[in-house]
DNA sequence: ACAGGCGGAATGAACATTCACTCCATAGAA
DNA sequence: TTCTATGGAGTGAATGTTCATTCCGCCTGT
């Protein structure tokens, strides 16, 4: 009886993991092929399951890979805001956002290579459109990083700028840098992360003395 | 023969414009749909020519995608040069090189895009890991922001970061600010343009006073 | 014994590529 | 000038492959 619970326990835990391994080997390899490029057959194989399996999980491809958007999407944001302190001031919570795309980039990098693939796709596009221009978003709010920027202006600490203009000057220095770190054409120490960031800032800020 | 003339004028424009025809749609499609998701069924479709043909020009898919994305990227580079002048002062040549790149992505979007999805594929990944590692790239030079940057340097100006930091926070928010408006996400006038460049320059800058 | 999860062969659709054919401009014969 | 032969561009149906999805026995836990 010892035995046979601890096999019990040890099949349960595995078949829980049948579905895990599947997104896991979905995210891994379309992070890299892209939805297109990657076949069910070979998330089946990287997953270590049969094709017929996935669709006792999930409904079709499509169904597949919009679930595990949502899914990701949502523990990116989640993260973003562990530790976040709406507190403190507008330099410190936009250092420390920053820094958590960063971080969550480079310790999920297929994840975080999985939401660019998405937001890049036409689906991706629409759904964002649908987000902007009918603010009924089924996951409500946006980044805080709007926040940040609308408290950083009424304190005249940042720039002027539309909104998109700000978050491209925030995130897409990051994104770029992820991405290249993730594709292995540079490595990056802590320092030069640091100093990124903070260049980040100089590049929202306002004033000219920033630090 | 004056009617003949013109007759054989005429076709040979229209031959001559089969193969632009496909190029023009293929950079179209795949900027919206990728690689994997244009089959050459639609982009005969879309060129107006029967599939076969495309076989006429080029060997194959690969072949027909590598080809065109060595001739944008020769035409992008060639248009960020284009009034460039070495003798500028730094920040000018900074801001001339920024505003061609997002110039070029406003009037060329679908190049544009065509070249993001070429770099973010395995196989730009890779030519690009080769072209750092080996230094024998078959385009010769990179971007002339590397010499922007080492002059800059050199002078104190830019900030003492890794030239891919540097380029990350030059390029980074002008590419996703391209996408987003591309996308029909965000509308941008001259001065929010003029206003955004002016701040990529501030986070490369290293003197607070930088106006 | 049996219900249900599972793998993977089976199926039909979609794809990249090929090929046999059409069409037409030109060259040369009459 | 007119007729005909020729070659090469162009086509899209045919081919073989790969894909997403289904289906059917097997196997395992109960």
């Amino acid at each position: 009886m010892n035995i046979h619970s601890i096999e019990t326990t040890a099949i349960l835990t595995d078949s829980g993991n049948k579905r895990v391994h599947i997104i896991d080997a979905t995210i891994k390899l379309i992070s890299e092929y892209g939805f297109h490029g990657t076949p069910i057959s070979m998330i089946a194989q990287e997953a270590g399951v049969g094709a017929g399996t996935i669709y006792r999980y999930f409904k079709d491809k499509d169904t597949l890979v919009l679930e595990i958007f949502k899914q990701v999407n949502g523990d990116f944001k989640k993260t973003l805001l562990h530790e976040y302190d709406a507190d403190q001031p507008i330099r410190d919570r936009f250092l420390h956002l920053c820094r958590g795309i960063f971080q969550y980039g480079m310790k999920n990098p297929y994840e975080f290579k999985f939401i660019e693939q998405f937001y890049n796709s036409p689906y991706g596009t629409t759904l964002r459109r649908d987000n902007i221009f009918c603010n009924c978003g089924d996951t409500g709010q946006d980044l805080p990083l709007e926040q940040v920027f609308a408290a950083g202006q009424a304190q005249q600490l940042i720039k002027e700028l539309p909104l998109a203009a700000l978050i491209a000057l925030a995130i897409g220095p990051i994104v770029f840098l992820v991405k290249d770190s993730i594709a292995g054409l540079i490595q990056l120490d802590e320092a030069t992360v640091n100093a990124t960031l903070a260049a980040c800032w100089d590049a929202v800020c306002q004033m000219p003395a920033n630090k």
